[in-house]
DNA sequence: TTGTACTTTCAATATTTATCGAAAATTAAA
DNA sequence: TTTAATTTTCGATAAATATTGAAAGTACAA
Protein backbone atom coordinates (compact mmCIF):
# COMPACT_ATOMS: atom_id res chain seq x y z
CA UNK A 1 0.00 0.00 0.00
CA UNK A 2 1.48 3.12 -1.08
CA UNK A 3 0.49 5.87 1.41
CA UNK A 4 0.00 9.78 -0.09
CA UNK A 5 1.25 12.54 1.57
CA UNK A 6 -1.48 13.36 4.34
CA UNK A 7 -1.82 9.32 5.29
CA UNK A 8 1.82 9.70 5.94
CA UNK A 9 1.91 12.18 8.08
CA UNK A 10 -1.25 10.64 10.12
CA UNK A 11 0.68 7.29 10.38
CA UNK A 12 3.67 9.45 11.81
CA UNK A 13 1.73 11.78 13.82
CA UNK A 14 -0.06 8.88 15.55
CA UNK A 15 3.15 7.09 15.66
CA UNK A 16 4.72 10.41 17.78
CA UNK A 17 1.75 10.14 20.11
CA UNK A 18 2.04 6.51 20.93
CA UNK A 19 5.34 7.33 22.26
CA UNK A 20 4.24 9.56 24.78
CA UNK A 21 1.97 7.39 25.82
CA UNK A 22 4.13 4.67 26.86
CA UNK A 23 3.00 2.80 23.28
CA UNK A 24 6.14 1.97 21.04
CA UNK A 25 6.38 3.38 17.83
CA UNK A 26 5.74 0.53 15.46
CA UNK A 27 2.63 -0.58 17.54
CA UNK A 28 1.59 2.84 17.20
CA UNK A 29 2.54 3.15 13.93
CA UNK A 30 0.80 -0.37 12.85
CA UNK A 31 -2.51 0.50 14.27
CA UNK A 32 -2.86 4.08 12.47
CA UNK A 33 -1.98 1.86 9.03
CA UNK A 34 -4.71 -0.48 9.93
CA UNK A 35 -7.07 2.36 10.90
CA UNK A 36 -6.52 3.92 7.51
CA UNK A 37 -6.60 0.60 5.43
CA UNK A 38 -10.25 -0.03 3.80
CA UNK A 39 -8.86 -4.06 3.30
CA UNK A 40 -7.15 -5.77 5.95
CA UNK A 41 -3.05 -5.82 5.46
CA UNK A 42 -0.82 -8.89 5.28
CA UNK A 43 2.10 -9.26 6.95
CA UNK A 44 4.38 -8.06 3.99
CA UNK A 45 2.42 -5.01 2.83
CA UNK A 46 2.86 -3.29 6.57
CA UNK A 47 6.32 -4.28 6.36
CA UNK A 48 6.63 -2.46 3.20
CA UNK A 49 4.72 0.48 3.78
CA UNK A 50 6.38 1.25 7.17
CA UNK A 51 10.04 0.12 6.06
CA UNK A 52 9.87 -2.20 9.23
CA UNK A 53 11.48 -5.73 9.54
CA UNK A 54 9.64 -8.41 9.30
CA UNK A 55 10.08 -9.60 13.01
CA UNK A 56 8.77 -6.59 14.20
CA UNK A 57 6.22 -6.52 12.30
CA UNK A 58 4.80 -9.71 13.51
CA UNK A 59 5.58 -9.05 16.79
CA UNK A 60 3.14 -5.43 17.38
CA UNK A 61 0.52 -6.92 15.21
CA UNK A 62 0.37 -9.40 17.66
CA UNK A 63 0.61 -6.71 20.55
CA UNK A 64 -2.35 -5.10 18.92
CA UNK A 65 -4.13 -8.48 18.50
CA UNK A 66 -3.33 -9.06 22.02
CA UNK A 67 -4.71 -5.30 23.26
CA UNK A 68 -8.10 -5.74 21.48
CA UNK A 69 -6.83 -3.46 18.98
CA UNK A 70 -6.59 -5.33 15.74
CA UNK A 71 -8.06 -8.68 14.68
CA UNK A 72 -6.74 -11.37 12.15
CA UNK A 73 -8.27 -12.37 9.37
CA UNK A 74 -8.34 -14.86 7.16
CA UNK A 75 -9.27 -14.30 3.24
CA UNK A 76 -10.31 -17.10 1.20
CA UNK A 77 -7.52 -17.94 -1.53
CA UNK A 78 -4.84 -17.10 0.85
CA UNK A 79 -2.70 -18.42 2.38
CA UNK A 80 -1.19 -15.62 4.29
CA UNK A 81 -2.68 -13.83 7.59
CA UNK A 82 -4.52 -10.37 7.24
CA UNK A 83 -5.00 -8.00 9.50
CA UNK A 84 -7.46 -5.33 10.21
CA UNK A 85 -8.26 -2.64 13.07
CA UNK A 86 -11.39 -1.69 15.04
CA UNK A 87 -12.04 2.17 13.57
CA UNK A 88 -14.04 3.03 15.99
CA UNK A 89 -12.29 5.18 18.21
CA UNK A 90 -14.88 4.76 21.30
CA UNK A 91 -14.00 1.13 21.28
CA UNK A 92 -10.53 1.69 20.76
CA UNK A 93 -10.07 4.45 23.77
CA UNK A 94 -12.22 1.47 25.65
CA UNK A 95 -9.27 -1.26 24.66
CA UNK A 96 -6.88 1.30 25.71
CA UNK A 97 -8.38 2.01 28.90
CA UNK A 98 -8.89 -1.82 29.87
CA UNK A 99 -5.11 -2.69 29.39
CA UNK A 100 -4.27 0.33 31.14
CA UNK A 101 -6.03 -0.20 34.16
CA UNK A 102 -4.84 -3.55 34.31
CA UNK A 103 -1.21 -2.95 33.76
CA UNK A 104 -1.15 0.34 36.01
CA UNK A 105 -3.92 0.48 38.14
CA UNK A 106 -4.33 -3.22 39.60
CA UNK A 107 -0.61 -3.57 40.58
CA UNK A 108 -0.58 -0.45 42.47
CA UNK A 109 -3.62 -1.40 44.22
CA UNK A 110 -2.47 -4.63 45.28
CA UNK A 111 1.39 -3.52 46.20
CA UNK A 112 -1.02 -1.17 48.40
CA UNK A 113 -2.92 -3.17 50.54
CA UNK A 114 -0.43 -5.72 51.02
CA UNK A 115 2.12 -2.52 52.12
CA UNK A 116 -0.58 -1.66 54.31
CA UNK A 117 -0.93 -5.09 55.83
CA UNK A 118 2.81 -5.37 56.96
CA UNK A 119 2.78 -1.75 58.29
CA UNK A 120 3.01 -1.03 62.25
CA UNK A 121 0.51 1.28 63.37
CA UNK A 122 2.65 3.68 65.37
CA UNK A 123 4.00 7.29 65.30
CA UNK A 124 6.97 6.42 62.81
CA UNK A 125 4.91 5.14 60.14
CA UNK A 126 1.99 7.84 60.98
CA UNK A 127 2.74 9.65 57.44
CA UNK A 128 3.49 6.50 55.36
CA UNK A 129 -0.17 5.41 56.08
CA UNK A 130 -2.00 8.40 55.44
CA UNK A 131 -0.55 8.51 52.75
CA UNK A 132 -1.33 4.63 51.66
CA UNK A 133 -4.66 5.81 52.83
CA UNK A 134 -4.99 8.12 50.77
CA UNK A 135 -3.62 7.12 47.43
CA UNK A 136 -5.24 3.71 47.53
CA UNK A 137 -8.51 5.73 47.94
CA UNK A 138 -7.92 7.76 44.93
CA UNK A 139 -6.44 4.83 43.28
CA UNK A 140 -10.02 2.64 43.85
CA UNK A 141 -12.04 5.76 42.50
CA UNK A 142 -10.09 5.75 39.90
CA UNK A 143 -10.72 2.08 38.87
CA UNK A 144 -14.23 2.45 39.42
CA UNK A 145 -14.08 5.04 36.85
CA UNK A 146 -12.51 3.32 34.33
CA UNK A 147 -14.03 -0.03 35.27
CA UNK A 148 -17.84 1.57 34.07
CA UNK A 149 -16.08 3.49 31.05
CA UNK A 150 -15.15 0.00 29.56
CA UNK A 151 -18.61 -1.22 29.97
CA UNK A 152 -20.39 1.68 28.75
CA UNK A 153 -20.49 3.49 25.09
CA UNK A 154 -20.29 6.72 23.59
CA UNK A 155 -23.70 7.67 24.46
CA UNK A 156 -22.68 7.73 28.27
CA UNK A 157 -19.76 8.99 27.80
CA UNK A 158 -21.00 11.87 26.70
CA UNK A 159 -24.05 12.30 28.70
CA UNK A 160 -21.36 12.10 31.23
CA UNK A 161 -19.52 14.94 30.19
CA UNK A 162 -22.85 17.30 29.74
CA UNK A 163 -23.68 16.85 33.50
CA UNK A 164 -19.97 17.60 34.18
CA UNK A 165 -19.11 20.99 31.59
CA UNK B 1 16.85 10.25 56.81
CA UNK B 2 17.22 6.62 57.46
CA UNK B 3 14.07 5.00 56.04
CA UNK B 4 12.66 1.72 57.60
CA UNK B 5 11.75 -1.06 55.67
CA UNK B 6 7.86 -0.32 55.05
CA UNK B 7 9.17 3.05 54.18
CA UNK B 8 11.47 1.97 51.69
CA UNK B 9 9.17 -0.36 50.41
CA UNK B 10 6.61 2.55 49.81
CA UNK B 11 9.28 4.70 48.03
CA UNK B 12 10.32 1.45 45.77
CA UNK B 13 6.65 0.80 44.84
CA UNK B 14 6.26 4.32 43.85
CA UNK B 15 8.78 4.46 42.10
CA UNK B 16 8.36 1.41 40.05
CA UNK B 17 4.29 2.91 39.84
CA UNK B 18 5.91 5.65 38.32
CA UNK B 19 8.12 4.20 35.85
CA UNK B 20 4.32 2.00 34.41
CA UNK B 21 3.56 5.90 33.87
CA UNK B 22 6.15 7.18 32.00
CA UNK B 23 7.71 9.13 34.61
CA UNK B 24 11.48 7.86 35.57
CA UNK B 25 12.03 6.13 38.80
CA UNK B 26 14.27 8.75 39.99
CA UNK B 27 11.21 11.10 39.98
CA UNK B 28 8.86 8.92 41.34
CA UNK B 29 11.00 8.16 44.26
CA UNK B 30 12.01 11.86 44.97
CA UNK B 31 8.24 11.97 45.34
CA UNK B 32 6.84 9.12 47.28
CA UNK B 33 10.00 10.38 49.76
CA UNK B 34 8.87 13.70 50.12
CA UNK B 35 5.42 12.86 50.49
CA UNK B 36 6.42 10.51 53.51
CA UNK B 37 8.62 13.49 54.93
CA UNK B 38 7.80 15.22 57.54
CA UNK B 39 10.26 17.93 57.32
CA UNK B 40 11.45 19.84 53.59
CA UNK B 41 14.59 17.29 52.85
CA UNK B 42 17.85 18.83 51.05
CA UNK B 43 19.58 17.55 48.51
CA UNK B 44 22.33 16.02 50.50
CA UNK B 45 19.66 13.85 52.33
CA UNK B 46 17.63 13.42 49.40
CA UNK B 47 21.06 11.80 47.74
CA UNK B 48 21.64 9.82 50.42
CA UNK B 49 19.04 8.09 51.27
CA UNK B 50 18.23 7.31 47.85
CA UNK B 51 21.44 6.37 47.41
CA UNK B 52 21.90 8.56 43.74
CA UNK B 53 23.90 10.97 42.43
CA UNK B 54 23.56 14.67 42.92
CA UNK B 55 22.81 15.51 39.42
CA UNK B 56 20.16 13.03 39.33
CA UNK B 57 18.61 14.35 42.24
CA UNK B 58 19.18 17.91 41.56
CA UNK B 59 17.53 17.56 37.99
CA UNK B 60 14.18 15.56 38.85
CA UNK B 61 13.59 17.14 42.19
CA UNK B 62 13.20 20.35 39.93
CA UNK B 63 11.34 18.34 37.68
CA UNK B 64 9.23 17.74 40.27
CA UNK B 65 8.78 21.41 41.13
CA UNK B 66 8.30 21.95 37.55
CA UNK B 67 5.17 19.72 37.28
CA UNK B 68 3.44 21.32 40.63
CA UNK B 69 4.46 18.04 42.81
CA UNK B 70 7.15 19.63 45.11
CA UNK B 71 8.17 23.25 46.23
CA UNK B 72 11.17 24.75 47.06
CA UNK B 73 11.89 26.09 50.71
CA UNK B 74 14.07 28.21 52.34
CA UNK B 75 14.62 27.19 56.32
CA UNK B 76 16.43 29.91 58.42
CA UNK B 77 19.53 29.62 59.26
CA UNK B 78 20.49 27.51 56.79
CA UNK B 79 21.82 28.16 53.38
CA UNK B 80 20.93 24.93 51.91
CA UNK B 81 17.70 24.58 49.43
CA UNK B 82 15.17 22.66 51.10
CA UNK B 83 11.95 20.73 49.11
CA UNK B 84 8.95 19.44 50.16
CA UNK B 85 5.92 17.31 48.48
CA UNK B 86 2.10 18.37 48.09
CA UNK B 87 0.71 15.69 50.19
CA UNK B 88 -2.69 15.76 49.19
CA UNK B 89 -3.16 13.11 46.77
CA UNK B 90 -5.80 14.86 44.99
CA UNK B 91 -3.88 18.26 44.48
CA UNK B 92 -1.32 15.78 43.17
CA UNK B 93 -3.55 13.95 40.36
CA UNK B 94 -4.60 17.15 39.57
CA UNK B 95 -1.25 18.34 38.77
CA UNK B 96 -0.62 15.02 37.00
CA UNK B 97 -3.45 15.42 34.78
CA UNK B 98 -2.64 19.32 34.29
CA UNK B 99 1.22 18.17 32.57
CA UNK B 100 -0.53 15.34 30.65
CA UNK B 101 -2.95 17.30 29.32
CA UNK B 102 -0.79 19.75 27.73
CA UNK B 103 2.02 17.05 26.48
CA UNK B 104 0.25 14.26 25.28
CA UNK B 105 -3.21 15.64 24.37
CA UNK B 106 -2.75 19.31 23.05
CA UNK B 107 -0.33 18.26 20.78
CA UNK B 108 -2.09 15.71 18.95
CA UNK B 109 -4.93 17.83 18.95
CA UNK B 110 -3.28 20.56 16.97
CA UNK B 111 -1.51 17.89 14.60
CA UNK B 112 -4.67 16.41 14.00
CA UNK B 113 -6.16 19.87 13.16
CA UNK B 114 -3.37 20.76 10.83
CA UNK B 115 -3.40 17.60 9.04
CA UNK B 116 -7.08 18.27 7.80
CA UNK B 117 -6.66 21.22 7.21
CA UNK B 118 -4.10 19.95 4.55
CA UNK B 119 -5.74 17.35 3.05
CA UNK B 120 -8.01 17.10 0.17
CA UNK B 121 -11.59 15.62 0.62
CA UNK B 122 -11.44 12.95 -2.12
CA UNK B 123 -12.36 9.35 -2.47
CA UNK B 124 -8.80 8.44 -1.36
CA UNK B 125 -8.73 10.14 1.60
CA UNK B 126 -12.15 9.30 2.91
CA UNK B 127 -11.30 6.86 5.35
CA UNK B 128 -8.59 8.88 6.44
CA UNK B 129 -10.67 12.08 7.01
CA UNK B 130 -13.36 9.48 8.84
CA UNK B 131 -10.36 8.12 11.58
CA UNK B 132 -9.34 12.28 12.06
CA UNK B 133 -12.66 13.57 12.42
CA UNK B 134 -13.28 10.94 15.26
CA UNK B 135 -10.24 10.95 17.20
CA UNK B 136 -10.29 14.95 17.09
CA UNK B 137 -13.94 14.63 18.67
CA UNK B 138 -13.06 12.25 21.23
CA UNK B 139 -9.39 14.18 22.23
CA UNK B 140 -11.46 17.31 22.36
CA UNK B 141 -14.05 15.69 24.60
CA UNK B 142 -10.98 14.09 26.91
CA UNK B 143 -9.57 17.12 26.87
CA UNK B 144 -12.77 19.25 28.33
CA UNK B 145 -13.66 16.33 30.87
CA UNK B 146 -9.47 16.74 31.99
CA UNK B 147 -9.54 20.62 31.88
CA UNK B 148 -12.82 20.62 34.28
CA UNK B 149 -10.54 18.05 36.92
CA UNK B 150 -8.20 20.10 37.16
CA UNK B 151 -10.35 22.59 38.03
CA UNK B 152 -12.42 20.78 40.75
CA UNK B 153 -11.91 19.27 44.20
CA UNK B 154 -12.05 15.92 45.87
CA UNK B 155 -15.73 16.46 46.53
CA UNK B 156 -16.44 17.04 43.13
CA UNK B 157 -14.82 14.01 41.84
CA UNK B 158 -17.06 12.11 44.56
CA UNK B 159 -19.96 13.55 43.48
CA UNK B 160 -19.33 12.56 39.85
CA UNK B 161 -18.31 8.76 40.44
CA UNK B 162 -21.68 8.38 42.44
CA UNK B 163 -23.86 9.68 39.15
CA UNK B 164 -21.53 7.28 36.97
CA UNK B 165 -21.76 4.33 39.48
C1' DT C 1 5.65 -37.81 3.44
C1' DT C 2 8.18 -33.86 1.05
C1' DG C 3 8.43 -29.26 -0.48
C1' DT C 4 6.90 -24.63 -0.09
C1' DA C 5 4.80 -20.59 1.77
C1' DC C 6 4.37 -18.40 5.64
C1' DT C 7 4.96 -17.21 10.83
C1' DT C 8 7.49 -16.97 15.00
C1' DT C 9 11.48 -16.69 17.82
C1' DC C 10 15.63 -14.84 19.46
C1' DA C 11 20.54 -13.39 19.71
C1' DA C 12 22.91 -9.47 17.96
C1' DT C 13 22.70 -4.60 17.22
C1' DA C 14 21.01 -0.03 17.31
C1' DT C 15 18.52 3.53 19.50
C1' DT C 16 16.74 5.91 23.22
C1' DT C 17 16.64 7.23 27.91
C1' DA C 18 18.55 7.67 32.59
C1' DT C 19 22.38 8.38 35.59
C1' DC C 20 26.86 9.72 37.15
C1' DG C 21 30.37 12.80 38.54
C1' DA C 22 33.29 16.40 37.90
C1' DA C 23 33.70 21.11 36.19
C1' DA C 24 31.39 25.53 35.71
C1' DA C 25 28.22 28.81 37.41
C1' DT C 26 25.79 30.94 41.06
C1' DT C 27 24.90 32.65 45.57
C1' DA C 28 25.79 34.52 49.95
C1' DA C 29 28.68 35.13 54.02
C1' DA C 30 33.08 37.09 55.52
C1' DT D 1 35.86 41.92 46.64
C1' DT D 2 37.37 37.14 47.95
C1' DT D 3 36.18 32.77 49.45
C1' DA D 4 33.50 28.94 50.49
C1' DA D 5 29.15 26.62 50.11
C1' DT D 6 25.77 25.16 47.10
C1' DT D 7 23.42 24.45 42.68
C1' DT D 8 23.40 23.58 37.85
C1' DT D 9 25.09 21.90 33.58
C1' DC D 10 26.81 18.59 30.55
C1' DG D 11 29.81 15.09 28.30
C1' DA D 12 30.69 10.34 29.32
C1' DT D 13 28.74 6.01 30.65
C1' DA D 14 25.29 2.74 31.85
C1' DA D 15 20.80 0.73 31.53
C1' DA D 16 16.62 -0.14 29.28
C1' DT D 17 14.03 -0.69 25.11
C1' DA D 18 13.22 -1.38 20.23
C1' DT D 19 14.58 -3.38 15.89
C1' DT D 20 16.76 -6.35 12.72
C1' DG D 21 17.50 -10.47 10.11
C1' DA D 22 18.38 -14.99 9.82
C1' DA D 23 17.26 -19.47 11.54
C1' DA D 24 13.79 -22.45 13.43
C1' DG D 25 9.09 -23.66 13.56
C1' DT D 26 4.35 -24.54 11.51
C1' DA D 27 0.83 -25.61 8.44
C1' DC D 28 -0.82 -26.93 4.31
C1' DA D 29 -1.03 -28.46 -0.69
C1' DA D 30 0.78 -31.85 -3.75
Amino acid sequence: MKLNEQQQKFVHTWGTLGTNWGINKTMAQLHALLMISEKPMSTEQMMDTLQISRGNTNMNVRALVEWGLASKEMISGDRKDFYSAKKDIWVVARQIAKQRRKRELEPVIAALVELKGGTEVNRENEELLNRVNDIEDFALKVDKMLEKFEKSDENWFYKVLLKLV
